[in-house]
DNA sequence: TAAATGATGCATAGTGAATACATCTATTGC
DNA sequence: GCAATAGATGTATTCACTATGCATCATTTA
C-alpha cells in the first residue's frame, strides 16, 4: 500500500516553501536540495500552481512560493488532489462487487484514513517536530548530504 | 492509493470458499469463475495455505477449503499479511524525514485505516450484503458472465 | 536583447506486479 | 501399479505505471 511519489514530492515542496516563506525559491533549487528530477518536479509544481497551492513568478529571478498560509493548506484535501485513484482493490473488475460486503468495509477504512488527514494542516505538520532547516542546509552544491549530521531521531 | 491485486485476489478466494464450505474447490475452478490467471492465483493460494487461512488437498479430486471459520479470519490481519509495504510515502529516501512532522500524521492515518479493518472478520463481510452466489452461478463454462443478470446495486 | 526561469508536450527508461511456462510432488481411481 | 488429476515451486517474460529526460515555447528583467 503506497501513495505515489507524486504526492511525496508535492508534500516536500510545500514543506520546503513553508520554511522559506520570506522569499521565492526556484524549482531547480528545490530539486537540488531533495536530489530529485527537476523535470518531474516541475510538472508537480505546475499542478500545485494551477490548484492554487502555489504562486509562481516567471522570468529572471522568478520562482515559486506558497499561495496560501500553511494553516490553510489541508493535508487531506491535498492528497485527494494528488492521488486520483482510491479504488483500493479492483472492485470495478470483480463480478461479485455488487453483492460483496468488502466494498463497504474498505469504504469505511478509507474514510478512517482520510478523516485523520483532514484533521491536519501543513502548519500542524510543521509544528509537530523540530526545525528541519539544518538538515536542508547540510546539502552541498551538488545535492549530496553532508555526513557530518547523521539523520537521527530527536 | 491502491492495494495490490494480490490482496484483491486473496480476498476473493476467501469469500468464494466461505460460500462453499461444504466442499473442496479446485484452484482452476476459482480462477475460471473470476476470470483471472490460474498461475498467479496458485501462488496466492499457496501463501494462504502456508499462513493457515486455507487447507489444501493434493491429488485427484483435491482442492482447497477454508482453514478456519469465517468469523476467525480478521480482515486487518489478512491485509497485513498480503501487503508487505506500508511505507505510504518514501520517507526512507527523504532527507528531512527525521524532523518531518508528516511521518507521524501518516502513521496516525494508517492506524485509522487499519483500525477499521481490524474490527471486521470475513463473516462480517459476508453478512453485510446479500448472497452473491447467483452472480457466481451466472458464469459460463469459459468464465464469461451471463448478461441476463446485470450487476446492479441491491 | 540576451539570460534566466517557469510552462508544456512528447519520448524514453525503470520498476514492480501480473502472467505464462516448465517441472516436480502427491493422491486417487482404475 | 499406472495414468490422470491437482497442488507446489521456481524461472522467465510481459505489461502497466511511474518517473525521468529532452526539446521547445513563453515570460520577465537586467
Amino acid at each position: 500500500m503506497r501513495l505515489t511519489q507524486y504526492t511525496d514530492y508535492a508534500l516536500r515542496v510545500l514543506l520546503y516553501l513553508a520554511r522559506h516563506q520570506d522569499r521565492l525559491c526556484s524549482i531547480a533549487e528545490i530539486a537540488t536540495v531533495y536530489g530529485i528530477s527537476k523535470n518531474h518536479l516541475m510538472k508537480i509544481i505546475n499542478d500545485l500552481v494551477n490548484a492554487g497551492y502555489l504562486t509562481s513568478v516567471r522570468g529572471r529571478n522568478g520562482g515559486v512560493r506558497l499561495g496560501r498560509t500553511p494553516d490553510r493548506i489541508n493535508v487531506g484535501a491535498l492528497i485527494r488532489h494528488t492521488e486520483d485513484d482510491f479504488d483500493l482493490v479492483g472492485c470495478s473488475r470483480c463480478i461479485i462487487a455488487p453483492a460483496c460486503g468488502m466494498t463497504s468495509v474498505f469504504d469505511e477504512a478509507l474514510a478512517g484514513f482520510m478523516a485523520v488527514l483532514d484533521r491536519y494542516t501543513l502548519a500542524d505538520a510543521l509544528a509537530r517536530k523540530g526545525d528541519f532547516l539544518p538538515l536542508l542546509n547540510a546539502i552541498g552544491p551538488e545535492g549530496q548530504i553532508s555526513k557530518a549530521r547523521p539523520a537521527k531521531e530527536d
